[in-house]
DNA sequence: GTTGATTATGGTAGAATTTACTATAAACAG
DNA sequence: CTGTTTATAGTAAATTCTACCATAATCAAC
């Protein structure tokens, strides 16, 4: 990592975590994604991703989670390392004659389970969710993080079994249909199919319970096995 | 980034790249890794991936840009970024009591064209090509590093057209296949099928040249159509 | 109760694709 | 001319995908 001849300064950096944390109110049809309002100069007022600097003996992924914690009760999450912003001049706090310290953002990319995540109470007139389809401009930098981690939302429900760590533990196929519609947009597959494809993978187990919401037929509550779905691991898996 | 009130110490950092660069010896069916010779402490004489420490000024794109500058004559290539790698105590030269500058590493995928990516003389003994299936016992954590690029190269083989950056700017269908069993092993696919499946998709465009190597009816040399393979961009494109 | 609306579920015919092959073509070596 | 080698084309059967339709189980209204 070293080099033996070093002719030019090296930077000093204070490194930065950002987190752009999803969360899917499948009842109101909503991707939400958490933001906070800034307080100081710049972006005084701005809507921000919620982040901070890594401390000293701290870990990124401790970091990460550390912001989590402060903003949302989390009981559950699946969280993963996006990408790290790291040009110069990306934050207009660094001394633009470029010898002061740079700042750095490794961003996370984290999905919560909304139903048992609610706000932490002080924070509330400087944190909110905030629909996807209905943003505020955003401080610095992060509309472009934001649309990283959207991205990788996308590709990783497609490809990984990330819908079940944010659905409640039982569910209904309509759930499950419903949360890949709200991603992916209407018309991303017939539902009848979408079905049979998933069952007949056979890592949904029903649980024999039935729920019923008002009108219709009631539907099966299913379970997620995460045994039957290992011979899936790292295999592509389009839902789609 | 920043926290109204911070009780605990920033930490600061150092920031490296790290570089996983790939190419593909068709000819002698060798994956190869580019790795150098460590001549100082820690890990001395052990083998690393090519690295540097970013200097002021230098984005990170620019810093793996420069170290592969550095040790090879690049003439083609495809770069992007792989993970961050933060924990602390992850390097050996860091303070164990934490409050002296902490390394990071951001890494760096890279793919070159093996014919014409010529290893930059005056490094020779310390620097060379490796064969994947038989590496030497890496510095730091750089195995992890390594694998990590390699998942990705093959994630990248699959869904990306990245295989044309390192072939030849003309190949035939054979080298092409050639290439993807180097990388899936043996039994990847069956050769026909890959063959008509690739044509189907219209994005070869077959240049009506023909090559001979010895034996056999000649094979038609074939080029990348980017124009062609626009529809098929974020779209997944499996080869397998 | 019966009827109609509503949602869940199961299934199917035809289209499209994948898979495992076989057959033919175009070169070279002897 | 014949056999060997590699490239290319094609095909039948199996599988999967797609666009549907039919039926089941509930509720609400009458």
């Amino acid at each position: 990592m070293k080099n033996s001849s070093e002719p030019k300064k090296l930077a000093d950096f204070k490194v930065g975590v950002d987190n752009v944390i999803f969360s899917l109110d499948i009842r109101q049809n909503r991707l939400l994604v958490l933001l906070i309002k800034r307080i100081e100069k710049p972006f005084e007022n701005h809507w921000s991703l919620p982040g901070t600097l890594v401390r000293q003996g701290e870990s990124l992924e401790a970091s990460a989670e550390r912001i989590l914690a402060e903003k949302i009760l989390v009981n559950n999450l699946y969280l993963e390392q996006l990408y790290t912003f790291g040009g110069p001049h990306r934050d207009p706090r660094e001394d633009p004659t470029s010898y002061g310290d740079r700042y750095l953002s490794v961003s996370y990319f984290a999905l919560v389970r909304f139903e048992d995540s609610g706000l932490i109470i002080r924070d509330l007139n400087q944190t909110a969710w905030h629909d996807l389809q209905n943003l505020p401009a955003l401080a610095f930098d992060h509309q472009e993080i934001l649309n990283y981690g959207y991205r990788r939302l996308r590709n990783k429900l497609e490809y990984s079994p990330i819908a079940f760590d944010v659905l409640p533990e039982v569910f209904t196929l309509a759930d499950l249909f419903q949360l890949y519609t709200i991603v992916f947009g209407e018309n991303f597959s017939d539902y009848s199919n979408f079905r049979s494809r998933l069952l007949k993978l056979g890592f949904l187990k029903d649980t024999g319970l039935k729920i019923t919401k008002g009108a219709g037929r009631p539907a099966s509550l299913y379970q997620f096995d995460a045994e039957a779905f290992a011979p899936f691991k790292d295999k592509p898996l389009v839902f789609i």
